[in-house]
DNA sequence: ATCGGCTCGCGCAA
DNA sequence: TGCGCGAAGCCGAT
């Protein structure tokens, strides 16, 4: 792996250790990323350390895994890994199952040849995995987690938490700013992007290792002698196979096809980074907006299920544009170029990778009302839907014909048709997509509903803060005002298909995504 | 084609 | 306290 040339501190780091022992040093996790969610001790007599992988489904530049590899090192007990799928989460389906399926197999053959214990766990059946990471805690000195703003995982975790007798840490391995250092949510990109341009310069000196289990000492070899023997009886699990037919067994919704171009794990999704950094991201910045050219990273499947970390995009990013810390400019003043130093490509797709991402886990994090709430909408954004709630509507289409893309309109049912075999929809037709949709629903709270729910069964990218951002921007938030009121929307920003064909060309996008094989899988129409 | 105005709220300079 | 600025808006003037 070669070193983070772009990091001053940490190049001085790598430079100390090898001048004084030729074997890496293990820099140690920033407390800023820890969280202790129980008050229970560690229990250092017991056999192993035990890290519960759920959001960060990676082995390299993962704090959550080197937090547990730190652990294990201090105690000088083996590591277990234990990384689950359950069959009875909200929108299982064939799509998400077989995304990380993808990355449990290469989990299971990257750590087959080294000390590391990997115990993947594929749910047979909703239930079935009930009280197995309480068992594997039973033995457990300490269970390490990931720390991820959104979906159930955090209820799953202070679930678990409060049942285990060991201390269970979750670690912030989310963003390049850790969510602690801001401590609030930001109403705007601007004001964040102002907060990251002050802020940012010291967390670029802490960043995950590439490869924490090979990187300081060597770990204690695990032996499955030291596992609960009650798990016998419940491993192995439904085996780690994202074929059709192994899918059809489990009971997950198989209306949800897998999307074949945009496969799973961490070597697609590395390979997904290298072809776009080698190759469209010189036209990222002019080009981005182009639904009819593909020339976005493609990289949010893999950010969300954590197959790729926003550490190593950077550092990739960066190592490709021979940037060091001391290009930063002093100020930045939320302005979207010149604070990088980097080029006008790099820095464009910086504001995607750093500024629009990250803001949506702060907002999870943070805002007062629940993220996904209608409540948590801004004063004037909810003011004036609310006032416009009642507004007669040309068309309202329920949820079940938005989702057979059945509206008058060939562009917004071509980015539906995009949604549904692709599991994404192009950037700036995701916009008018949800806009859209808002002014074809009976009231703004059933727009809303109808997009998280679209949004959840059918985008790889989904149940992630980033996809909250998007669907509630179409709401007002992270905006401003736009005069003049209009019916439906108020002063929330209008756009429509007609001036999106005229500033953008559309007729093959629509030709492409035309919908003509309707999804199998429905919603109840009601 | 491009520009200002519409409108709010933040960061920053003063 | 005032000024500049902002994810993709529209409209009318030039």
């Amino acid at each position: 792996m070669t070193p983070a040339r772009w990091t001053v501190t940490r190049a001085r780091i790598q430079a100390a250790a090898a001048a004084s022992q030729p074997s890496e040093v293990a820099v140690p996790v920033p407390t800023l990323r820890l969280r202790d969610l129980n008050a229970q001790p560690l229990r250092p007599e017991r056999d192993y350390v035990l890290y519960w992988m759920t959001a960060f489904r990676r082995t390299g530049w993962n704090f959550s895994l080197q937090r547990a590899v730190e652990h294990a090192r201090a105690l000088g007990r083996p590591l277990v890994v234990f990384e689950a799928l359950r069959a009875g989460y909200p929108w299982a389906s064939d799509r998400f199952h077989a995304f990380v399926i993808e990355g449990m197999r290469e989990h299971a053959a990257r750590l087959a040849g080294t000390p590391v214990c990997y115990l993947p766990y594929l749910e047979p059946a909703p239930g079935d995995g009930r009280g197995l990471l309480e068992a594997l805690a039973g033995r457990a000195a300490v269970v390490v987690t990931d720390d991820f703003p959104a979906f159930f995982l955090r209820r799953m975790a202070a679930a678990a938490a409060a049942r285990l007798d060991v201390r269970l840490e979750a670690v912030d391995a989310n963003g390049l700013l850790p969510l602690r250092a801001t401590g609030r949510s930001f109403p705007t990109a601007f004001a964040f992007r102002a907060f990251v341009q002050k802020h940012l310069r010291e967390h670029l000196e802490q960043f995950p290792e590439a490869d924490p289990i090979g990187t300081g000492g060597a770990l204690a070899p695990a032996s499955p002698a030291l596992l609960p023997p009650q798990l016998a009886s419940r491993w192995p699990s439904a085996p780690l196979d994202p074929s059709p037919g192994a899918l059809a067994r489990l009971p997950i919704d198989h209306r949800v096809p897998v999307v074949r171009e945009t496969p799973g794990g961490t070597v697609a999704g590395a390979h997904a980074l290298a072809a776009f950094l080698d190759g469209r991201l010189s036209r990222y910045k002019d080009e981005r907006n182009q639904p009819e050219l593909d020339v976005a990273s493609g990289l949010s499947p893999y950010l969300h299920f954590g197959h790729v970390s926003v550490h190593q995009v950077f550092d990739a990013l960066m190592t490709r544009e021979g940037w060091t810390t001391r290009r930063l400019a002093p100020k930045g003043g939320g302005q979207r170029e010149g604070w990088w130093g980097a080029s006008p490509a790099a820095e464009s797709f910086l504001d995607e990778l750093i500024t629009w991402r990250e803001v949506g886990f702060h907002t999870c994090e943070y805002l007062p009302e629940d993220y996904d709430k209608y409540e948590s909408l801004p004063g004037w954004a909810r003011a004036t839907l609310d006032r416009h709630a009642d507004d007669p509507r040309a068309h309202v289409y329920s949820l079940a014909q938005f989702e057979r893309a059945e509206t008058h309109d060939p562009l917004w049912n071509a980015a539906q048709g995009q949604l549904v075999r692709e599991g994404r929809i192009h950037n700036y037709l995701r916009m008018l997509w949800g806009k859209k949709i808002l002014e074809w629903s009976a009231s703004p709270r059933e727009a809303l509903d109808v997009m998280i729910a679209l949004n959840n069964k059918y985008a790889l990218d989904g149940r992630d803060p980033n996809s909250y951002s998007g669907i509630f921007w179409v709401l007002g938030r992270y905006d401003r005002p736009w005069a003049p009121e209009r019916p439906i929307f108020g002063v929330v920003r209008y756009m429509s298909s007609e001036n999106t064909a005229r500033k953008v060309r559309v007729k093959e996008y629509v030709r492409r995504y035309a919908p003509e094989a309707r999804p199998t899988g429905l919603f109840d129409s009601r």
